[in-house]
RNA sequence: GCCGGGGUGGCGAAACUGGUAGACGCAUCGGACUUAAAAUCCGAAGGGGUCCAUCCCCGUGUGGGUUCGAAUCCCACCCCCGGCACCA
């Protein structure tokens, strides 16, 4: 009788004591480093979603290693951030005693999970043996002039003095005290991804990874190619004129300059405050205050919000028409995007003409359709001001009208000699904007670790030097986040006080902490080198294990942790650290789990507790089931009576080998049964190389189907190949038959993976469709590779053609040999 | 609004390069075993029609198109899910 409790247990056990799946990091011939996304340790244990993702990783490391791959497959635990911190304060624990007691827990229901996880170099992000490189790699930036200080917004909660993550902003609001959040600007450590940019664009050209995750991570560095074109302050607020002062803006449409009709700052513009007049000053100021107490959020997920904004008086030239444009400022214009400042093109620009219709500002259209341009009409004379109340969309094929000299231009070439015009007279400049932003780093928080820089009055920030590192985290009794937006490491007067490492004078240590994806941006590079604490990674050890070979995981990390870990490679392979500058050659997303139809979450109730399931079912039915339910890679939907279909194949799989092992024939006697098991090693075989596991599932059950049919007792040769193939979904149950069929354990590394022969999948026959007009009207049996007159012959023979045929004329035959023969009548 | 992904039986899903739509499984129904039930085993099954056949019609979100032949390719549209969101 199959009992799985009876069973897993003990092979849990037997690869602990046995070391199975710990590989020599040194000797291993055909390395394979098998990474899963390691998880954050709640407190609430191991998630599905973990398991589905982890299960999913397995199996293609089993398989592997079954193929002759020495596997390595480590995990670790992601347990510095504000997630677990948050948490503690809620359960009002200390998170130093709350993490380690969550990772024990994730531990224990890891391994009853039946993966094939290298317990002895786990990672753990809050470990100080771990964080020392975390902060080793921060000055490695530093030093290279990659880290660097500067003001940046921040949320803050008026009402509970404190800096607040993005997430728990809640449509604006603090979650805790519901009350408006604003923006405060503090001075804070950014990582200069944006100068990587180009370089994380280009390479996702040559690595292998899931095309939507590319794609999410193109979206995200959001390059955009235009000009840099300046706009000559006119001074008639001010009387700036012939100071040389400009306002400077990116556009991807410098072809439609003829259309700006007036010029919008993003009201923390620098240029605001001169050029705004006097009259105008205290509308322009109450503007900048306010918009400087709108949430971002907020102003970022309101729909259709009404344009707002205030003239500051001033005016800058239009260097195209030498027109005087006024100069607006409006919320809508970001400063952190282009230059902060726009030319406003209302007429074919949507946000632009929402604001000209607003505030009655001109509409000029310069952009016509090659089709709607009216016959014989000259391009210089179309358009302009009578189109005032028309937003003109942008189609395909557009020309410039009354645009001057450059009326009747195709719109892309108008765009190039325009920017080339005013670049000539020191106007304009090509330019590639990235919507990316740097990455900050900083957090005024505790439970991270701390940022190694230490506040010289004399010297600036210094870095911590090497030797002194980690700088380790203190115990803090009191780890809330301040009234005053300072890091609570602040109030350790012994943590705060430092010695400068240049000139020895009192100095103050950065009491920020660093962002998690700082931890999670290099985690899997740590993973070969655990025992050694001089160095972050071992290079020989690198040489072998890295790149990552393949990387499994959710689509939630498609841009944030996959793009930052993608820089901090390319930084330490250009600091000389690294010999790859990319850390994944293969990534794949794999799916969402829903269950019953629905999301899963706590608040619908509907969460599944894999321990539970695990102490029914087995691990291996449960991992076989989560497999099952859909394509891997898409995700799928969880139903409980789903589980009876992979519990029931494991007892017949036990049930017919076990059955085998006693009768003990060997060889094939049943040639369907011989095709059948080639079939299935081909197409088992090709599906688990593409994670197409649902199928590769449903192949071993056809394949027992098979086998079993009619009641005939397998041979042992027909099922040692299904026991091995089932191995990486079903590690457990496939140990122990493995066993009793003889095997030496582990599986793993005694078997050997089936091949499959291509002439045993032939037949001699072949079922063929016989179509009139395309419509299947018969199905005739054939020799294989039978000629068309041969298959023409057997299907004018069939009755139903035959009555088809009456009266009519066959006009042509189309013959796919073995797969079809269609007949077309008149 | 933009960018992805998807829409196929009662349900989860398969389908190579356009070539017998629905593999595999769940649930269901019928039968066997059983005092009975569970479990197990065998069998049926997309919908409809009918002269009950080895037949016919319809059928992969909707409408058109290409083709001897379309779930698959093209055009237009509808709906669902996820992400981004005033990015100039």
């Amino acid at each position: 009788m199959y009992d799985p409790s009876a069973i897993e247990l003990r092979w849990q056990t037997w690869w602990e004591e046995n070391g199975t799946n710990e590989p020599d990091l040194d000797a291993a011939a055909r390395p394979f480093l098998n990474l899963m996304m390691y998880p954050y340790p709640s407190a609430e244990g191991l998630h599905v979603g973990n398991l589905y993702a982890f299960t999913g990783a397995d199996i293609y490391g089993r398989f592997r290693r079954l193929r002759g791959d020495d596997v390595f497959e480590p995990i670790g635990y992601d347990a510095f951030g504000i997630h677990s911190e948050n948490h503690a304060l809620k359960v009002d624990t200390h998170p130093m005693e709350l993490i380690p007691s969550n990772i024990r827990n994730f531990e224990r229901m890891l391994r009853g999970a039946g993966l094939m996880t290298d317990w002895s170099r786990t990672v753990d992000t809050t470990d100080p043996r771990y964080y020392k490189w975390t902060q080793w790699i921060f000055i490695q930036l530093f030093k290279a002039g990659l880290a660097e200080k500067k003001e940046a917004a921040v949320n803050w909660c008026p009402k509970d003095q404190t800096v607040l993550a993005n997430e728990q902003v809640i449509a604006g609001l603090c979650e805790r005290c519901d009350t408006a959040v604003e923006q405060r600007m503090l001075s804070q450590w950014f990582f200069r991804i944006t100068d990587y940019a180009q370089r994380l664009l280009d390479n996702l050209d040559w690595i292998d990874w899931s095309d939507t995750t590319k794609t999410a991570q193109r979206n995200w560095i959001g390059r955009s190619e235009g000009a840099r074109l300046h706009f000559p302050l006119s001074g008639a607020g001010d009387g700036a004129e012939g100071a040389g002062d400009r306002i400077e803006v990116f556009t991807t449409r410098p072809d439609t300059l003829f259309g700006a009709t007036f010029m919008v700052l993003a009201p923390e513009h620098p240029l605001v405050g001169r050029l705004t007049a006097d009259e105008r000053r205290a509308d322009v100021e109450a503007y900048v205050r306010a918009a400087a107490t709108v949430d971002l959020v907020e102003r970022q997920k309101t729909d259709d919000r009404e344009k707002t904004g205030v003239f500051t008086g001033g005016y800058a030239r239009n260097p195209a028409t030498g027109e005087d444009l006024p100069v607006w400022i409006a919320d809508y214009v970001l400063m952190d995007y282009g230059t902060g400042a726009i030319m406003a093109v209302p007429g074919h620009d949507q946000r632009d003409f929402d604001f000209a219709r607003q505030f009655g500002l001109s509409i000029v259209q310069v952009v016509c359709s090659r089709a709607a341009l009216p016959e014989g009409a000259d391009p210089a004379d179309v358009g302009g001001v009578e189109a005032e109340t028309a937003f003109v969309e942008h189609t395909a094929d557009e020309i410039l009208v009354n645009s001057g000299r450059f009326s009747g231009m195709e719109a892309d070439a108008g765009g190039r000699a325009m920017t080339e015009w005013l670049a000539e007279r020191g106007l304009a400049a090509a330019e590639v904007n990235y919507r990316l932003h740097d990455w900050c780093i900083s957090r005024q928080r505790y439970w991270g670790p701390p940022i190694p820089i230490i506040y010289c009055d004399d010297c600036g920030p210094q870095a911590v030097p090497e030797e002194d590192l980690p700088v380790v985290l203190p115990y803090v009794e009191d780890f809330r986040p301040t009234a005053t937006g300072v890091s609570p490491l602040a109030r350790d007067p012994a943590f705060h006080a430092a010695a400068c490492p240049a000139c020895g004078a009192n100095a103050r240590r950065e009491t920020d902490v660093s962002d998690t994806f700082l931890d999670s941006g290099w985690y899997f590079l740590r993973y070969p080198s655990t025992e050694f604490d001089d160095r972050p990674f071992d290079p020989a050890r690198m040489r072998k294990w890295l790149p990552v070979s393949s990387y499994i995981g959710g689509e939630e990390h498609s841009v944030l942790h996959l793009l930052y870990s993608r820089f901090l490679t390319m930084v330490l392979h250009d600091l000389g650290h690294l010999e790859f500058e990319e850390p994944y050659h293969r990534f794949r997303k794999h799916g969402l789990l829903i269950r019953d139809g629905a999301k899963i979450s706590k608040s619908r109730g509907n969460v599944i507790l894999p321990d539970e399931y695990i102490a029914r079912f087995g691990a291996d039915t449960f991992r076989m089931y989560l497999m099952f339910l859909g394509p891997f890679q898409r995700g799928g939907d969880f139903r409980d009576s789903g589980l009876a279909g992979p519990q029931r194949f494991l007892k017949k799989v036990w049930d017919s080998v076990t059955a085998a092992a006693e009768a003990g024939r060997t060889g094939f006697d049943d040639p369907g049964v011989e095709r059948a098991l080639h079939a299935g090693i081909k197409q088992i075989s090709e599906d688990l190389e593409a994670l197409s596991y649902n199928t590769a599932v449903a192949a071993a059950m056809d394949y027992l189907n098979t086998l079993r049919a009619g009641g005939r007792t397998a041979s042992v040769d027909e099922v040692r190949p299904l026991v091995i193939m089932i191995a990486p979904v079903a590690p457990h149950i496939a140990e122990e038959l493995w066993v009793r069929l003889g095997g030496e354990s582990s599986i793993f590394d005694h078997a050997e993976w089936p091949a499959w022969d291509e002439s045993k999948l032939v037949v001699d026959e072949v079922e063929l469709p016989v179509q009139v007009n395309g419509r299947l009207r018969a199905t005739i049996r054939v020799a294989r590779g039978a000629p068309e007159d041969v298959v023409r012959e057997a299907a004018l023979a069939e009755a139903n053609v035959i009555r088809r045929l009456d009266g009519v004329a066959i006009r042509k035959v189309i013959h796919v040999p073995d797969r079809m023969l269609n007949l077309v009548v008149s």
